[in-house]
DNA sequence: CTTGAAACATGATTATTGTCATGTTTTGTT
DNA sequence: AACAAAACATGACAATAATCATGTTTCAAG
């Protein structure tokens, strides 16, 4: 198991290349990003220290990976040569039933994600990713609960599937309404409550 | 390993379910469908024979299913108790290791609809989910390739994220472009290539 | 072979989101 | 502090898809 580290600009590994390591997040976070042919790109999910590379699950049966791992801000990257780690699994139980819970959480997180995709609209869309960011990178403060992660609006677009423009206009009628306030350096939900009514609604 | 048959109307398990057994489609196929709060009915995907009920992964981690499994007409499931399963697995590294696979895979299926439906227009949606069937469940015929999976407008419509008259429009589009045949009873597809470069413009 | 229900179909209208253009503010770097 | 680049913002307009209404066809059960 080595420790690498990123910084901005560079990359984990990108979409197409063959898959050789396992890997882990162990500070910091990496976006998960796939695009399609005429450059729109989606961002899967944001990993926090202790996600295992599950956005990219090539890695239990895969020769490619089907996408791009690029850190976000500074990040430390634990990795393990596939092949070393499949053995450790065979031989250990424990850590394979390990693995195949983690595997059927992420599964059941991308069909959830799925789901709103089809579903809801964009506010909601928008709504739910500030809600899960919140739980998972979420500090209460005085004012609020702010989002540690660093993302700006086109980070977010990216993550409900609509343009920037309307990430801005959406998150601008957020502020209006008093859920959200601040940008991309200092994110802080006000209102968690409402914010909740409204992605479900 | 208990085999169990189920009809139209039925269920093989519903939404909030607590999760007992560990299933497999034997026969037939099974809709997995997800509903949001106010009614709307996202299906994730159809099983087919071989096929583990990995839309619902809660079996591997999760005490109430996520979503419904639904039969299409008649079909033939295995199951067994959730339990049994596990102790089989961790008895069995091949198995276990297999099941790995089988998530990842599922996994980046899931994460590449999530992609389709974050980026892609409905017509093409539409277009990639009756590449995904053709592939899966197609046959060659005189006229080109038959879907043996019975899917109406409505189910196509809950399977790309759009209403029954949008899927109903898309559809009859391409049968004026002479890209499909059919309704549900027996639905053909008669220009792959067409379909495949719509599905990716 | 009816008959009712489900599936398919289509038009008119509205809601939502994308696109393009342009301008301001913030941020990070030298 | 000056500057460039990125992020944020907003308006006008177009495209896409939802909604509502209504009608026809197909299918399956009795």
């Amino acid at each position: 198991m080595t420790e690498t580290r990123y910084g901005k600009g560079e990359y984990i590994f990108r979409e197409g290349d063959p898959t050789e390591y396992f890997h882990i997040v162990k500070e910091g976070s990496v976006k998960c990003v796939k695009s399609s042919l005429d450059g729109k790109e989606c961002t899967l999910k944001v990993l926090m220290p202790g996600d295992l590379f599950c956005c990219d699950a090539a890695t239990f049966d895969g020769a490619y990976h089907p996408g791009t791992a690029q850190p976000m801000g500074e990040v430390s990257v634990l990795r393990m040569k596939k092949e070393a780690y499949f053995k450790m699994l065979r031989a250990n139980p424990d850590a394979a039933m390990e693995v195949i819970r983690y595997l059927g959480n992420r599964l059941n997180e991308a069909q959830e994600k799925a789901k709103v995709l089809a579903l809801d609209r964009a506010d909601q869309r928008l709504a739910a990713l500030l809600l899960d960011l919140a739980e998972r990178s979420g500090v209460q403060e005085s004012n609020g609960l702010r989002i540690t992660v660093r993302l700006t609006r086109q980070d977010m677009a990216n993550m409900v599937g609509v343009t920037t423009e309307t990430a801005i206009r959406i998150m601008a009628r957020f502020k209006k309404d008093r859920l959200v306030t601040g940008t991309a350096a200092r994110l802080v939900i006000r209102d968690l409550p409402k914010l909740k009514l409204l992605a479900s609604t």
